[in-house]
DNA sequence: TCTTTGCATTGTAATCATAACAAATAGCAC
DNA sequence: GTGCTATTTGTTATGATTACAATGCAAAGA
């Protein structure tokens, strides 16, 4: 894993290529689980055992602001980060607790405009809660 | 304010009408700023001097699990709370923070659906950040 | 190679929303 | 009025996130 790809992106944002933010940004290109702060921290802590828990906050809330990576706030406990930054939906299972990426292939489905009642609109979110299949089957 | 409506709601969901339930229940219906449980707190504290904190936590949740508001998650610091239990979206201005309803005539904007990818959805939530049309004009 | 300089990272302490809990209270049946 | 149960209350605990000050590090120049 050398992360090269990560080390140009950082640097095309104007971020310098620091250990933690590079392996941050590995780790949301490499696990779609819409991890929380304390997730990342616990899983990189064994390959970057100097990572600091404020460290992976201001890193995601720096990648947040450049536009690398989205927080989502389904969850009314924690702000979990999404690495895809292409508009798509979540699906919040209430049983299991799992964060699933929509791919909404009907496009007239996904609320889209740049303005509404006046207001500028410059981010769509939009969600779902139920129970996933996986749950759906299980209790069967 | 004799609040007759909200105590035969409250009864009607089973639910017995007191003071500070019925109170909470009347701000929501009249309240569409959607406040926070603190916010409701301080505006009923004059009202209902004895009222707590706490009581205002649960009622919330009690209305919730009951259908009766919804809990609004796009703030990442706080939990708002709507009356308004028919769907519908909501619009975050990023300047000034408040949180306004969309009336979204165009039923196709909105995502619709009983099933997708397997999963089994019963809630349905979508909102826009952006800039409000009041923050706008004081922009110019 | 040795400093200097500025940014990045770290650990700790603070903040703040929310929940847990136990004690006090109120409404109702008898 | 007494007792029972649900409700409310105040206090305390929890847990996510942020503020802040101190340390570390890497590039640039002497």
């Amino acid at each position: 894993m050398e992360s090269i790809k990560e080390r140009e992106e950082l640097v095309m944002h104007g971020i310098s290529p620091s250990r933690p933010r590079v392996e941050i940004l590995n780790y949301l290109h490499n696990n779609f689980t819409h991890p929380t702060a304390d997730e990342i921290f616990r899983d990189l802590r064994s390959k970057v055992p100097t990572l600091s828990l404020t460290t992976v906050y201001n890193t995601l809330k720096l990648f947040v602001s450049k536009g690398m990576c989205q927080s989502i706030t389904i969850n009314e406990k924690q702000v979990c980060y999404d690495g895809q930054t292409i508009e798509h939906g979540h699906f919040l299972c209430s049983i299991c607790g799992k964060i699933y990426d929509i791919k909404d292939n009907e496009e007239q489905n996904k609320p889209h405009k740049d303005y509404m009642d006046g207001h500028h609109i410059t981010e769509v979110h939009y969600y779902y809660k139920g129970v996933c299949a996986e749950c759906l089957s299980s209790l069967s």
